[in-house]
DNA sequence: CGCACTCTAGAGTGAACGTTCAACCGGCTC
DNA sequence: GAGCCGGTTGAACGTTCACTCTAGAGTGCG
């Protein structure tokens, strides 16, 4: 997926198709509604990827603290090995549309949510409070945003191990004595 | 600053001569180095702007981790008073360069440790120890890049602040019992 | 075989892009 | 006044952009 990686006025419609293997011709029969509706729907399709990265990280333990910490690393690991190209779907096309489009902002902000609902449910049954877990959900996910943003900066993956640490102890604290 | 509401590829010179009031012939008399080199150099600007903005939150309170969370809701009234424009001056043009633009890559990476080193040191002179005050300082700087973003893209300054609270909870943590 | 339909192909549209350049301006020194 | 020079101007260049359009290939049905 090219937009996670140029953002969106960086990824050229013929960049695409060339990349699909397809004419400019078939981008548009399959998406009438132009760059737009082909940036939505591409948000979406990773979206979805990335929740089920997210699970396959939470799934790996049963303790929520140790599940988050999970995420970050798998996130940086998956980071890593795709030399600092895919990560996040969302951010880069997200920030360069904001009050542009509102579809895709809009989009972005369900992907967001998506996410942080699946956080918030690992939290909840690991025995913490729900508005605490909303709370810390979207805490972590700000989180291992900000620190891939620093690892792809930076080529490193020094500071989604770093921030897996700090989110597990944090969200220990909560586990431990709920305020 | 157009390039952190818009992004790198999404502002072109035209608009960016148009918006300081000059032509666009001046403004390759004084950035012969073209698109790029203004970029370089508007990220210097807005990194050393945004420095001032984390200063005076930092300097805000003696505290370590209230001047931390001081922060945070700083940079959400900045955020929230622009009309969720005026956030960090990198991360749009950092993700979307990422790979294509060496020189930006690099000013980018030093705003983030221009700004790492600054939390660093408000850890460190609260009585945090040197190691783990620049990682808790990394983990913030992911926090607040990382709410930023889901601050704009929601149009809520919300996950600012539930992040303030998180990270006064987690630097309090490090000043209390260093592990 | 003809017909209807979905999908592909790729040239073509006007606009906007980053960049260049010859001409020009006002203030300075001789 | 003559010559120079940092700075400005706006048109022009070639390229690429998102998008459209017409022609046709492929397929299923009668």
């Amino acid at each position: 997926m090219l937009l996670q990686r140029q953002g969106y006025e960086g990824t050229s419609i013929k960049r695409i198709s060339g990349d699909a293997g397809v004419t400019q011709g078939s981008v548009y029969h399959f998406f009438p509604g132009g760059k737009e509706q082909l940036a939505v729907e591409a948000l979406r399709y990773g979206a979805d990827e990335f929740t089920e990265l997210l699970r396959s990280g939470l799934d790996s333990a049963e303790d929520p603290a140790e599940a988050v910490a999970a995420c970050a690393v798998l996130l940086a690991d998956t980071l890593l090995t795709s030399g600092w190209t895919d990560g996040c779907p969302v951010a880069a096309t997200a920030l360069e549309t904001i009050g542009a489009s509102p579809d895709i902002q809009r989009a972005a902000e369900q992907a967001l949510r998506q996410w942080q609902d699946l956080l918030t449910t690992k939290l909840t049954t690991g025995g913490i409070p729900d508005e605490a877990a909303v709370d810390l959900a979207s805490t972590i996910l700000s989180t291992l945003e900000g620190a891939e943003l620093l690892c792809r900066v930076s080529a490193s993956d020094k500071a989604l191990h770093t921030a897996a640490q700090h989110l597990a102890q944090l969200v220990r604290l909560h586990t431990a004595r709920p305020d």
